[in-house]
Formats: structure tokens, sequence, C-alpha cells
DNA sequence: CACTTAACTTAGTACCATTAGG
DNA sequence: CCTAATGGTACTAAGTTAAGTG
């Protein structure tokens, strides 16, 4: 998840405190304030967090999707008060079913009325062309006064002040925006399955078509310059841009790379180019590396040129007209063509991604909105006018054969209010916890192996939150597993390791082919279990026979409606947040204690969440660089 | 019911701008 | 002032889950 989901989700967070503020406003004072100074010093800690203590796990805030709740006190307190109720039509909230056309929204008090929706762009429209002259005048003055006599510090100074008025600028453009923030959870919630009454917005932005190479870069074959058709050039590019990339030194990756590209060749050239191995893409690298050069070496005022290229595009398509309100498009642009970058060992890694075109795109929005126009000489596969689902555009991407969709960002109503049932859904979940593990306790003992296997996979989806683990189709993905589709050979048991009893070890990759390795000590009637399980079974077959997600997932849905496995996730990293959190950190402590304990608490969550991140590619350097710095400390010494 | 797939969330990585450190 | 570290954002792959299908 992206950082900016973070701040969003923060800001979210607040809207959901603030419904909850409302709703105790006659009640309970305390918890209100207790509410309010928490989530004061979370947000502070977020914006300010900065120690990363380890490289190896994962700093805090990517965390927010999975311990938002624990941050927030009233889950401690109250977790049936909450009124969040997905199904039904909110009691408390404001907008009524025919303030939805808008008009009617006047009644909703506080909030500036007039063009609630216009107004973003006024600010930004003011702000700025503003920012911009500022700008300009005062690089013009620099200039000028470096050719004066006494440039250093009137420059210092003057950029001082520039730099102070940019930020006092921004600032004051966030607070604008959050007033005119679309307080949509003091809103009415639309009946089941309705996810807007009207939708408009300007269709995708397609990514600039293939420039040909110059007549100077070459591609060679067998030492022999061979001028590629468009399509194949395009494609040989694709490859020769990975030149640097460890991807292009795998055989999977070079295989099906070189079999997608000959299916893009001509005859002639499919008849030529029968080698991988004689193709030289060297000119077209090198080009490559130049570009990525230059680009790095250019002005400030080139930089800003493209800058501002980029904010206009982002204007015109980046956003949406969602029930009167202008929504923020998380991913408005069309995925550029390129190579399949599978992680792990993908067997579809190299394969060609191809552009998508108009005609592979469907669109989605209100009948009577402006339907968006297709680029020029070209249709849309289908416009639809479905409002039960949240997507403005999808198409069908073609090395998975699966759906990719244009939605909104994390911030936006259709988002939020999805957080925030998850967190419900969660809170939910603490008040009958205890009640789902005596069950599956108890059906650690049952008759049926079916249950038994169940009751095993709920305790480790809970203990360990794991993922529940779909199966996959082979050859398809990567080889990675979750808690139903663990195999054998995933996880060994021992008797007694390390001077505890009944201890298993797992070693498998996960999602996104992270490695899950973990040693736990388990009670004995689950590794008695798990002794069964394995009974004649060979590597290769499923430690859990007769489960797999589906029944895993209808089982608990009985046990609480919305239940699912990945609930267990998002309730134990909240749970282990807060607990940390309470543990570690001390109501006196300053902001930077209080901040290492919030780090520390992430940390417990990245650990139990198993969130890791590659070391970086600078990293060797860096601890040479510390090591370095280490040694030369210690002769000083 | 098994199997597929649409729709949505979760997650790691690449890249870029800003800031801190030297 | 330059460079490395850092933090934010964009991107898109990889999951989960429920609904549809034969």
């Amino acid at each position: 998840m992206a950082q900016e989901d973070k701040v969003k989700k923060v800001k979210v967070k607040k809207a959901k405190e603030s419904v909850l503020n409302d709703d105790f406003s006659s009640g309970d004072a305390h918890l209100r304030k207790v509410k309010k100074v928490k989530t004061k010093s979370t947000d502070k800690s977020q914006q300010e967090q900065k120690a990363s203590e380890e490289h190896k796990v994962k700093s805090p805030k990517k965390e927010s999707t999975e311990f938002e709740i624990a941050n927030d006190e009233r889950f401690k307190e109250d977790a049936d008060k909450g009124d969040f109720k997905p199904e039904k039509k909110g009691k408390k909230r404001k907008r009524k079913l025919e303030s939805v056309d808008g008009l009617s929204s006047s009644t909703s008090l506080s909030l500036p009325k007039k063009k609630k929706e216009k107004a973003p762009h006024e600010g930004e429209a003011n702000s700025r062309p503003q920012k911009k002259k500022r700008k300009t005048e005062a690089g013009d003055k620099k200039v000028k006064k470096e050719e004066e006599d006494k440039p250093i510090t009137a420059k210092k100074k003057k950029t001082k002040e520039e730099i102070e008025a940019a930020r006092a600028l921004k600032i004051k453009k966030k607070e604008e925006e959050e007033q005119q923030r679309w307080r949509w959870w003091e809103e009415e919630k639309y009946e089941d399955g309705i996810k807007w009454k009207f939708l408009e917005h300007k269709g995708p932005y397609f990514p600039p078509e293939y420039q040909p190479l110059p007549d100077n870069v070459k591609f060679y074959y067998d030492g022999k310059p061979v001028k590629l058709s468009l399509v194949a050039e395009e494609v040989a590019l694709f490859f020769a841009q990975m030149l640097d990339h460890e991807y292009t030194t795998k055989d999977v990756f070079r295989d099906n790379f070189f079999k997608d590209w000959r299916k893009e060749m001509t005859l002639e050239e499919r008849m030529l180019i029968t080698d991988l191995n004689k193709c030289d893409f060297g000119e077209l690298h090198g080009m490559h590396r130049e570009k990525v050069e230059a680009r790095k070496n250019m002005s400030k005022e080139e930089k800003q040129v493209i800058k501002e290229a980029n904010q206009k595009i982002l204007e015109e398509f980046g956003y949406c007209m969602l029930d009167h309100h202008r929504e923020r498009i998380g991913n408005f642009k069309i995925e550029p063509p390129g190579l399949f970058r599978g992680r792990g060992e993908h067997p579809k890694q190299g394969m060609l991604k191809k552009r998508i075109q108009p005609e592979d795109v469907i669109i989605n929005c209100s009948r009577e909105s402006r339907i968006p126009e297709p680029p020029a000489g070209h249709q849309w596969k289908e416009v639809r006018h479905d409002n039960t689902v949240t997507w403005l555009a999808s198409w069908t991407e073609n090395v998975q054969g699966s759906c990719k969709y244009i939605m909104l960002n994390a911030n936006s109503k259709l988002k939020g209010e999805k957080d925030w049932e998850k967190y419900e859904v969660a809170r939910k979940l603490k008040t009958c916890v205890d009640a789902i593990r005596a069950q599956y306790q108890e059906d650690l003992k049952s008759k049926l192996m079916g249950t038994r296997q169940r009751a095993v996979a709920l305790y480790f989806i809970d203990k360990l939150a794991l993922r529940a683990g779909n199966e996959k189709e082979e050859g398809e993905t990567a080889d990675t597993v979750g808690c139903c589709s663990l195999r054998v050979e995933h996880i060994t048991l021992h008797d007694t390791l390390d001077g505890e009893k009944c201890v298993v070890e797992f070693d498998f990759l996960g999602k996104d082919c992270i490695r899950y390795y973990n040693k736990v000590p388990v009670s004995k009637r689950v590794f008695k279990n798990l002794k069964l399980f394995m009974q004649n079974k060979q590597e290769g077959d499923d430690l859990f026979d007769q489960l797999n997600t589906a029944m895993l997932n209808k089982h608990l849905s009985s046990l609480m409606p919305g239940l699912t496995a990945k609930v267990f996730r998002t309730y134990n990293a909240s749970m282990t947040l807060q607990q940390q959190l309470k543990e570690l950190s001390n109501p006196l402590d300053n902001a930077a204690e209080k901040l290492l304990s919030y780090n520390r608490a992430n940390r417990a969550v990245a650990v139990l969440c198993n969130h890791q991140r590659a070391p970086p590619k600078t990293f060797e350097q860096s601890m040479a660089n510390l090591q370095a710095k280490a040694r030369f400390q210690i002769l000083e010494a």
C-alpha cells in the first residue's frame, strides 16, 4: 500500500473519530477526551516518525491497514457502540435519500454551503499562479542579486523567506482542503449494494504512443544491423531497457520474452531471429541509459515544465464527479505496455504485457453523465452504467487474464467507507473472539477430520496471523501458500526444540514470495493433530486436505456475520499495536520517546504480519560506510 | 457443489523530491 | 554546496472473498 494511502487513511480515521465524537457528544465526555488526545498523538507520530531501526522489517507506516483500530481508543472500550451498520441505513447519518441529488444536502449544518465541489478548483486556481509568480519573482531577484555586490547574504535571506512562504502556503492549502473535505461519514448511507447515484469522469489516460528509434540507434542480430518493424522494435526496447536488471539473466524471463517477442515479429523477422543470445540490444540499451541520465541532469526549469504538464493531466483525468463531489481517482492512467515483472519465481515473468487500446476498455459511469470521449479514431469496448460497482473503467490484462480497474483513491468516500467497515467488523470480532477461540479449541477434538483441520487452520490464522491461502493454479503463478494451502513440506514438527515442547517450524513462501519462517510452540492437542494430518503424506500433499478457504470462510461467517479469515489479521494486528503501545509508552514521555515506542509497537505488528522489505540496493554501500565509521570511532576512543 | 471470475484489498518496489549530514 | 538518507507517491502484482455458472 502506498504511503499516500497512509496519510489518507489517517484522515479517514479522523473522520471516523469525528463521527464517533458526534455520537457520543451527549455521553461520555471522558472517553471523548481520551480519544482526542490519542488521535492527535497518533497523527503526529505518523507524520514525524522517521526512525527505522532495522532494514529488514518494514518501517511502520505501511502497516496502516492492519493496525488502525488499535490506534483507536474506541476499540478497547466500546466495540459494540459504533453505529456503523453496513446493511442498515445509519440512523444517525444526516443525509436523507432525497438529498442524494445534492440540493437538500444544504441542510447539513455547519459546512460552508456554496459550491462545495467547485471550491477546490478555485482554491488551486488561485494558489498555483500565485505560487508560480512568487517563485519566478524570487528567481529573478536571485539572479540580479548574484550579479550585484553582496550576493550571498541577500540570496540566503531571500530563499529563506521564500521557503517560509512556500511552507505557509502548503499548510494553508492543506487546511483549505480539509475545510472542503466531503464529510460523507456524516451522511446517510445508500441502500444495499448501491455505490453511487451519479458518476462522471473523463475516462482513463492512455500512455503515449511508441516513439520509433532514431536512425543512429540500431539493433543487431548475429552481428548485423537489422531494422525491426515498429511493433517488434517496441518490444525489443522493453527488453533493452531492463538489461541492467537481474530479471534479464533468468532463463524463464528470457524464454518468455523471446517467445512473446517473436509473436510480435513479422514473418521475415521471425525467420531471421531465432536465438536470443545472438541479439545485441547494446545500442538500444545505451540510448535508454542516456535518456535516464539526461532526465536526471535536467535543469530546474525543465523539470518544472514537466511537472506542470503532469499536473495538467492530473487535473483533467485525475478526478471524477461522484454524487456531486469531486473525488480523486487512484490510478487514472492505463498501465503502459512492458514485460511482465512477476515476483519471485514467477512462471510468466518476461511475458509481454500488451498495450491497452480503448477498444479493450469498458467505461462505467452514469447514464446521464457526460460520457467520456474515446481517443480520436477509437471506440470504447463498452459503456455501461452499473452503480453497484465502484470502478470507472476496466480492462482485461493479457498475461494472467485478470481484470484491471480504475478506481478512486484511498481517501475517497467509496474506499473510506469500506475501510471503516473493515475495522468495524474487526471490532465486532473483539466481542466474540473468546467464544470463537473456545469453539475451535473444542473442534480440535472433533471426530470429523475436516472439522479438526479447520480448527487447526483457524488456530494458525488467529495465533500467527497467517493469510487464508487460496489454492492457485499450478504453473500460472509463483508457488506461494497461505494457511489453507500449506503443504506438508512447509512445516516440521519438533517434539522438543530449544527446551520447548511441541514446536512447529514453519518455512514457506507467502504472498509476494516473502518467506515466512517461524518456530512456534503449540498446544499438545494441536501438535497431535498435525502429526495426524501428516500421516501417510508426502512432499507436495496438502496439510489440510479436507479444507479450503471457502469452507473456512463459510464456517466463520456462520459464527459472526461478516467474519472471514482476513479479519483475524486486522484484529490481531490492531490488538498487538494497541497492547504494545500501552506497554511501551508512558503518558509522561516526550515526543521523541513516544515516537520510539510507536515505532517499536509498529515493529511488533510488522513481525506478526511478516511484513518485510528487501534491503535497499544501496544497502551494501551504506553498511560499508557505517562500518568504516564505526571502526574509525573505535580507533579514536 | 466444484469451478471460475469479478471486484476489491493488501503489499512490495521503483522512483522522485526533500532534507540531513558532511 | 554536494551527496546520501529518507519519506512520500505511483505503480501494479498478488492476495481475498463472494457471486455466478454449469
